[in-house]
DNA sequence: CTGAAAGCGCTTACAG
DNA sequence: CTGAAAGCGCTTACAG
């Protein structure tokens, strides 16, 4: 590695330290020549700048934080890896900080980032961001919320359009012939699973038929709870929309293991459209999140924030991926 | 944030900065009431370190890069999440650098954190690292190596006994009365993929019994040709051994997708012990690695290179995961 | 035990 | 267009 600095390029290269550094930072306001001099006895070298002192000096950094509450569900998994994407191509490097559930530390992960002189952060809320504790940290103004309706206008948001998406859900199996439709919420408490439950029951009022809610999982079992529920609803349903698509891998699992195929007895509808449903069995149709706009979208959001521009709150739209887990009821 | 600066404390509490410094990095060396007195009026002023500075002054960070193939695989996942908490608990933050596959990425992400001042690196690496490259970024004596067997002696790892998971996974079957146990290896070119294969054909050949490895996915179809094969097989094996979970379930869904059921037409052992193996259907048996420990002990090795200890090679044992997804040959 | 000084590797007004 | 100087926020020998 390099541990050549810039006053040992200067003094190869004959030039004055300030020199060098323009070289590479503002090439604009040095001679070609000169520059092209410098650049190459700095190759010769082997020397890079040091994005330390670099961060140190300018008081900004390109560590960008993307915090998330679980990298274990493949959700975010996926985000996590668009967004990483989207940041590398434009010169940052995203520092990944998992919350497992705590939204209390995400304002920790903020601080230590501000630390760093991050440019800006992002976060995928599991609960409700507490806003008023990022605003208490001195945070708030440089974060994108993603994934989650925006509650307070002055935080700029990336959200995939909920209500939308159950329609889609829901309409895919009315067309199919179902008429009683259920809905498997996600983990109580995360605002997606909020978000789509009410969605639901918005969408299930529109189409005049009861909404049926399953009991929310826990963490260990997350099927049973709401398989048990199903098996007890007087008018069982023929369909069942999850929360996501880990819901529904679970809820198919429980399913099985109690003996009900799917969708033979019951048609599945999963929410993310993550690339693993397509290598399970039965292949998961589900709504589909548009993940790399997603991810790409918040880095955007987040250099918006650097140049002052006015907030924005983009509102992406879902669509259906139909695999194997629908088929119409059994008549 | 703070804006405050050592300075701004040691003029508020009349000391020099040099005295500051000390309470907070070395109290020992400064006189008790002095420390506390620093340490309250800093508190007042919501002083905090400065990470960036300090780095560039010690030339050493708490940064520690985490190299994956593909986040995307919730092994990774899981084996981010473990070793990110331990890092946190001995004071380091871990920086998640993810290669999509791309083994060239890896030198290049250890560079920068070098350049970060980062005291060591993990690497888990897909393909064979290119331990020479490494070596001549100078990083290699900084870093250990996860999940795969120690070629270089002098680059500490920390693994899973492939050989006795593949053992394990073979026995059961064996137990239960399975005769032809094929093999179902991971995408080409993936040292675990390499080592876990050759480990089945030992443990066939141990056993008597010829080694059937069916064709090796390709990306975009990751069940399809194992199936395929499977079915061309003469004599047609009653149980599969999938090279990791995520082949495990691929060819389960492939499996269903022709409609062979598993494990009435066909057992299937997957490799990793994911907790979403938990949560499909039919829930998977699989050989379980010990993730926590795999992330603990890479975090305890980094920290040995530190201070000069002996080079460790840590191999930890397998356990099976008995759920679903096996059961006896169909007579 | 505490202070004064030098310096980690860089950037950026300010002169010229 | 280039140089000289000051300074980002800290640490650590070196004196005392």
């Amino acid at each position: 590695m390099t541990d050549v600095s810039i006053d040992d390029v200067a003094a190869a290269a004959g030039v004055h330290r300030s020199t060098v550094s323009r070289s590479f930072s503002n090439p604009a306001a040095v001679r070609a020549q000169t520059r092209e001099h410098v650049l190459r006895i700095a190759a010769e070298l082997g020397y890079s700048t040091n994005p330390l002192a670099q961060a140190l000096r300018r008081r900004s950094s390109t560590l960008v934080p993307l915090v998330v509450p679980d990298i274990t569900n493949p959700f975010f998994a996926e985000l996590a890896r668009a967004t990483g994407a989207a940041a590398e191509a434009r010169g940052y490097q995203l520092v990944l900080c998992v919350t497992d559930n705590d939204g209390s530390a995400t304002a920790g992960y903020l601080n230590a980032m501000q630390a760093m002189y991050s440019p800006f952060g992002i976060v995928a809320p599991s609960t409700r961001v507490d806003l008023d504790a990022l605003q208490a940290s001195g945070s708030k103004n440089r974060v994108v919320v993603l994934d989650r309706s925006p509650d307070d206008p002055t935080v700029p948001t990336v959200t995939v359009d909920s209500r939308r998406g159950v329609e889609l859900a829901f309409e895919h199996l009315a067309d199919l012939g179902h008429r009683a439709i259920a809905y498997a919420p996600g983990i109580v408490g995360t605002h997606t699973a909020q978000d789509r439950r009410e969605a639901y029951e918005q969408v299930a009022a529109g189409h005049g038929t009861p909404a049926v809610v399953l009991g929310a999982p826990d963490g260990a079992d997350l099927g049973a709870g709401i398989v048990d529920h199903w098996l007890a609803t007087p008018v069982r349903p023929t369909a069942i929309i999850a929360s996501n698509d880990v819901i529904a891998f679970a809820v198919i699992a429980e399913l099985g293991a109690r003996g009900h195929r799917v969708p033979e007895d019951v048609s599945v509808v999963g929410f993310d459209g993550l690339e693993l449903g397509a290598h399970v069995a039965p292949r998961l149709t589900s709504v589909r999140q548009p993940i790399g706009d997603l991810g790409r979208i918040a880095v955007e959001l987040g250099e918006r924030l650097l140049t002052d521009q006015p907030i924005r709150h983009e509102v992406l739209e879902p669509s259906l991926l139909i695999r194997s887990s629908t088929s119409g009821p059994r008549s």
